[in-house]
DNA sequence: AAAGAACGCAACCGCGGTATT
DNA sequence: GAATACCGCGGTTGCGTTCTT
C-alpha cells in the first residue's frame, strides 16, 4: 500500500507555470513565507497547484538571487570535483555554488558537462562492440567483467571513468597499473587499495568563500554522511601529505578543456568536445593501462572491489 | 523550406528520511 | 512502536528550441 498522495491530481493544474501564477506565489511568499507548509500553501493562495510544484518553483525559480546560465570555468571545476568525490549530490554540489540550484547544476552536468568529459563513450561501445562481434575468444573474464560493468549504475560508472582519467593526467607513465584507483578524498579506497592517497586528494576552491580547503575538510564540513567518501577527513593530515597535495583543478581543466585551451578555457566551453580534448576513449592499452576500460581485468576487478566497498553497491 | 534529430531546460514523479501524532 | 504527513532529493519526462540534412 502505498502513500496517499499528496494532492488531487484531478484538480492540480500541472506544466508550464504563467506568470500570474508566479507572481501570486512570489508575492505571497515574500510577504508571508513559506509558513512550514508547501501542501498548505497553494490552497492559501488560491492556486490549483501541488504544494511540491509551488516549492519546486520557488526554489528553482522565484527564489531571489537565482543564477541561470553561463556557468564558469571554475564551477564546472567544483562540479566536477565534487561529483567525482561525492556523487550525484546535486544539492550538496549546488550549496557550493551560490545562486545555483540543484536542479541547474544537474542539468547543466546532464547536458554539459558529462558530454564534455565522456562524450567519446557512445564511439567507444560502438567499436567495443564492432569487436566482441568480430571475434569468438572473449574470455570468461571478460564477460564477467561486462556484467559488473552493467551491475554498477551510469553515475558509478561515469565516476570511475574521470577518477582513471584523472589518475592518467596525474601518472602518465602508467604507474597506475599497480596503484589501483583511489577515490579522491577517499582514505578507506587507499586503504583498501594499499596506495598513496595524498596525490589524489583533492582542493576544491570554494567559489562563496573564496578560499580553498581539502576536499575531505569540505565533505566533512557539509556534513555527509559518516560513510566511505568522508573518512578521509578524519584526523588532520600531515606535514608531508601537505606536501604532497595536488590540486585537483588543473588536472579537470584539462580533461574539460583540453591542454590546448587550458588558457583560453572561456571559449570552449560552448564549443564542446574539441581536437585537443583528452581523447579517454581512444586510449589504447599499451598506451594507458589504467586510463581506459581496455586495461589488465585484474586491474577492473580491484576497481570494482574498492568501489563496491566504499560506495556499498 | 521542410522534416527529422538533437539539445536544453523546466517540471513532474516516486522514494527515503524525518517529524508529528 | 506504528501510522501518517510532509520535506527534500535524485531520476526521469515532456516539450519548446535549435541544428542538421
Amino acid at each position: 500500500m502505498g502513500r496517499a498522495p499528496c494532492c488531487d491530481k484531478a484538480t492540480v493544474k500541472k506544466g508550464p507555470w504563467s506568470p500570474e501564477e508566479d507572481a501570486m506565489l512570489k508575492n505571497y511568499i515574500e510577504e508571508h513565507g513559506t509558513g512550514g507548509n508547501w501542501i498548505a500553501l497553494p490552497h492559501k493562495i488560491g492556486l490549483k497547484r501541488c504544494g511540491k510544484s509551488c516549492r519546486l518553483r520557488w526554489l528553482n525559480y522565484l527564489r531571489p538571487n537565482i543564477k541561470h546560465g553561463d556557468f564558469t570555468p571554475e564551477e564546472d571545476s567544483i562540479i566536477c570535483s565534487l561529483y567525482i568525490s561525492i556523487g550525484s549530490r546535486w544539492s550538496i554540489i549546488a550549496a557550493q555554488l551560490p545562486g545555483r540550484t540543484d536542479n541547474d547544476v544537474k542539468n547543466y552536468w546532464n547536458t554539459k558537462l558529462k558530454k564534455r568529459l565522456l562524450g567519446r563513450r557512445k564511439d567507444r561501445d560502438a567499436h567495443h562492440r564492432q569487436s566482441a562481434a568480430a571475434t569468438t575468444s572473449e574470455t570468461s573474464t571478460e564477460n564477467m567483467n561486462d556484467a559488473g560493468e552493467r551491475a554498477l549504475s551510469a553515475s558509478a560508472m561515469e565516476r570511475i571513468q574521470l577518477c582513471m582519467q584523472l589518475q592518467e593526467l596525474q601518472n602518465p607513465l602508467g604507474a597506475a597499473h599497480h596503484n589501483p584507483l583511489v577515490w579522491p578524498g577517499c582514505s578507506r579506497a587507499a586503504t583498501l587499495s594499499n596506495n598513496s592517497f595524498n596525490s589524489n586528494r583533492s582542493t576544491v576552491t570554494l567559489a562563496e568563500q573564496g578560499q580553498s580547503i581539502s576536499m575531505n575538510e569540505h565533505l566533512m564540513s557539509t556534513q555527509l554522511e559518516g560513510g566511505a567518501a568522508m573518512d578521509g577527513g578524519l584526523g588532520s593530515p600531515s606535514s608531508a601529505e601537505n606536501s604532497n597535495v595536488i590540486s585537483m583543478e588543473a588536472e579537470l581543466e584539462e580533461l574539460l578543456y583540453g591542454e590546448g585551451n587550458r588558457s583560453g578555457k572561456a571559449g570552449a566551453v560552448d564549443g564542446g568536445v574539441q581536437q585537443g580534448d583528452v581523447d579517454w576513449w581512444s586510449y589504447d592499452q599499451g598506451k594507458s593501462p589504467a586510463g581506459c576500460w581496455d586495461f589488465a581485468p585484474e586491474a577492473t576487478n580491484a576497481v570494482f572491489q574498492d568501489y563496491t566497498s566504499v560506495y556499498d553497491i
